[in-house]
DNA sequence: TGTACATCAGTGAACGCGCGTTCACTGATGTAC
DNA sequence: TGTACATCAGTGAACGCGCGTTCACTGATGTAC
């Protein structure tokens, strides 16, 4: 009995003539899949990835130039993803300061949902090249930021917020959901107090009137 | 004429007899400046360090048990120093709205000048190893946050600050202390707005009176 | 209806690299007798 | 005053690993004529 071959993932198959681009996406989802697993960019190899979307190392190449491009996509698609999220749940109801709410709660649940993802994207990238992506212009993210600004800025027209430049109150209310959003998966030992913070924020951060209100 | 070695580092010269505990105080200097230059601590390589140092890669194992032993070392001397600049900045005044300033604008210049350090400190941990350091008991910069509630506090029964609970007035203004050392070094394209952000915050976050009062 | 050829969607082996860590050794300095 | 020995502060070579990337190849599917 010849000895089993060590335990792989199986090749899969192919794909069809015509079909070659369904590899660029399943590669996206390996790399995401992979980089929950490492928890960090510098440690998303490619031999990881196309380990598990079951190809050769060499098949990344047929549709990334090099890892950084890799990175660089990974990174588009997530961003998309948030901004798609974030206008999804601001949209899915009239009242702004509930819309605002909701936004920011979507902010929150992304980063808490895939904290790799969201480290990847807002935590200075262990990969210099990265950083072009971040450095871009028009610059990736600032369409996720715009909603916030808009949030802030429908309830202060609505009166229902304090008449204060809205895209510096969105700036100090991101610093404090990117901070909840962080230490909370960080500083899991950490006593976290009991208790609505988001809400807490918005309230004192943003002005908007108590949600018991 | 032969050909000339390969350029490295000199040789440092081996420490006197019942000196050798020096190397160990010498490698964690390397240490941060080679997180300095490689910016993750993923890239905090042994080889890197002894290198810097002077010494062989196998010296450090004089000192530390392994790559783990070395990582866990650096954080607790930087929380270290992290709390020794807070308690100095809050101890430099008398005024408690004054001495909250300073003691929140010295956690944002230790995360500003030291931006590598500082995100070993809160971010998660590439090394997974390394988790067991920010997970201790008593949590490793716990002292730290603490001068923050005693600051607070301090501002609250001077009737300087409404009377919230300090513990999570502090927790909320370290949500927004975090994101604006970690994004401000980050988004570096992102137009942050003009003036006192940090003044802002602790107005609308602690509630105590406008600096400019 | 054949067939030569182009295209597509990949594979396979090999390279040189830096790494953490192991094992064994060195050579100066002190110290007991 | 000698000398054997212990200790200290390191060094040096080698290992096996996973990595990004290069170069060359394969084999099925379509397509022009």
């Amino acid at each position: 009995m010849p000895a089993r071959a060590p335990a792989r993932r199986p090749r899969k198959a192919r794909n069809p003539r015509g079909q070659g681009e369904r590899l660029r996406e399943d590669l996206l989802d390996a790399a995401n899949d992979v980089l929950l697993e490492v928890g960090s960019i510098d440690r998303l190899s490619i031999r990881a990835v196309t380990r598990r979307a079951g190809v050769s190392p060499m098949a990344l190449y047929l549709h990334f130039e090099d890892r950084t491009a890799l990175v660089q996509a990974v990174m588009r698609r997530n961003f998309g993803e948030l901004v798609a999220r974030l206008e999804a749940a601001e949209d899915s109801v009239d009242d702004p300061v509930e819309a605002l709410r909701r936004g920011c709660a979507a902010y929150v649940a992304f980063g808490t949902e895939r904290p790799e993802a969201y480290r990847v994207m807002f935590e200075l990238p262990d990969d210099e090249d990265a950083v072009e992506v971040c450095a871009e212009e028009p610059l990736i993210g600032l369409d996720a930021f715009e909603v916030l600004v808009r949030g802030i800025a429908r309830c202060v027209a609505a009166g229902r917020a304090p008449d204060r430049d809205p895209f510096r109150t969105a700036t100090e209310m991101w610093l404090a959901l990117h901070g909840l959003v962080t230490l909370r998966s960080v500083a899991t030992k950490f006593p976290w107090p009991e208790g609505d913070l988001l809400g807490d924020l918005l309230v004192r951060v943003v002005g908007v009137e108590s949600p018991a209100a």
